[in-house]
RNA sequence: GGAGCCAUAGCUCAGUCGGUAGAGCAACGGACUGAAAAUCCGUGUGUCCCUGGUUCAAUUCCAGGUGGCUCCA
């Protein structure tokens, strides 16, 4: 542990005001900003995620942002290595770093890891997804009891994308995906400060519905009209953009589309919201504690 | 001034021939070690406008009140 290394993580639900107080940190305590949003990181996503302006990205350096294109597959494991590495050399130059963003699983992968996982073929993955859909999930069950019994005894047998990839896992490797997980929680070679940042959910609803009439007046049915033709890949299956294709497709009103839009938005920041919540390490803050937070973590550099 | 209609969940409304009530939308709670802005699970949250009356029992029937809408003046 090298006791002169921060990271600092800023975690909170969807536009509860990280992007305005992260850049104000960094630069505050002349530092970067890592990026752990998991649709950020894509491209040709700008508008629907939220992704902070040009400017704002000229003003303070950003890690993971625009770095993928939705053409390639990127997971929550990839992301604990890429930052891993990112880390080490940055590490060299500067002492202390920030890492913001929504994405729970991301941050948890590089503050805790995640078990190391094969590749998997895209056939194995394709020919699953043809059983699920032809023979529906009693047949993904059916499989997983055979192949790896005991993750059938743990896991959600509801939620066909965790037996799929438990399925996927055990067949490209011939090991039950139980095999793999040692759920140990791995140690880092620096410290790490966790903060977050919460609003009364009146407040961050009535911003969160805000921020999509923002997004509507910068163009965003216009982006998903050019993502049209690309809404079958994963990185597309994203609040913003899949109300938009249903739209297209004559399925649902332009109206009724920015309604879902809204509340789908809402229901994300509450997802978001349970799943920080659980973390007992999260110090929280209302983002306009700009000056508490601020000597919070400076607070915690010097004690460490 | 007179008459009629309405008042039930956050919203729109259904319903109870008298036995304390439900649907859509919205909302709320949770799970989650690789597609995670994904995926999955769970939950009616209610002075049935108020006050009396009748009744074993009233949200339901009756009377009055209050508020809203409409019509006649």
């Amino acid at each position: 542990m090298n006791k002169n290394k921060h990271l600092i993580v800023i975690a909170g639900p969807t536009a509860v005001g990280k992007t305005d107080l992260c850049l104000e940190i960094a630069k505050e305590l002349n530092t970067e900003i890592i990026s752990a949003d998991s649709r950020q990181i894509y491209k040709e996503l700008n508008v629907g995620t939220a992704k902070p302006s040009a400017e704002e990205l000229q003003k303070v350096k950003h890690y993971f942002i625009s770095n993928k294109s939705i053409h390639d597959f990127y997971t929550a494991g990839m992301f604990e290595l890429d930052v891993l590495e990112l880390l080490e050399n940055i590490f060299r130059e500067r002492d202390t770093i920030l890492m913001t963003g929504g994405s729970g699983l991301y941050i948890n992968a590089v503050c805790k890891g995640i078990d190391a996982l094969p590749r998997v073929e895209k056939e194995i993955r394709s020919d699953l997804i043809k059983q699920y859909e032809k023979e529906g999930i009693e047949s993904l069950r059916y499989s997983l009891q055979k192949l790896d019994p005991a993750s059938y005894r743990t896991m959600d047998l509801k939620n066909p994308k965790r037996i799929l990839k438990a399925l996927e896992i055990t067949i490209q490797t011939g090991r039950p995906y139980s095999s793999f997980l040692t759920r140990q929680s791995k140690k880092r070679p620096f410290n790490i400060h966790k903060t977050g940042l919460m609003r009364e959910r009146d407040e961050l609803y009535d911003r969160i519905n805000k921020r999509v009439d923002q997004m509507l007046e910068k163009g965003l049915e216009a982006e998903a009209k050019q993502l049209f033709r690309y809404k079958h890949l994963n990185p597309l299956d994203t609040v913003g953009y899949k109300e938009f294709f249903e739209y297209f497709e004559g399925k649902i009103s332009r109206e009724e589309a920015i309604r879902l839009i809204k509340r789908n938005s809402r229901r994300y920041a509450k997802r978001q919201i349970t799943w920080f919540s659980k973390d007992q390490e999260i110090k929280w803050f209302h983002p306009e504690q700009k000056e508490e937070i601020k000597s919070y973590i400076k607070k915690q550099i010097s004690t460490c």
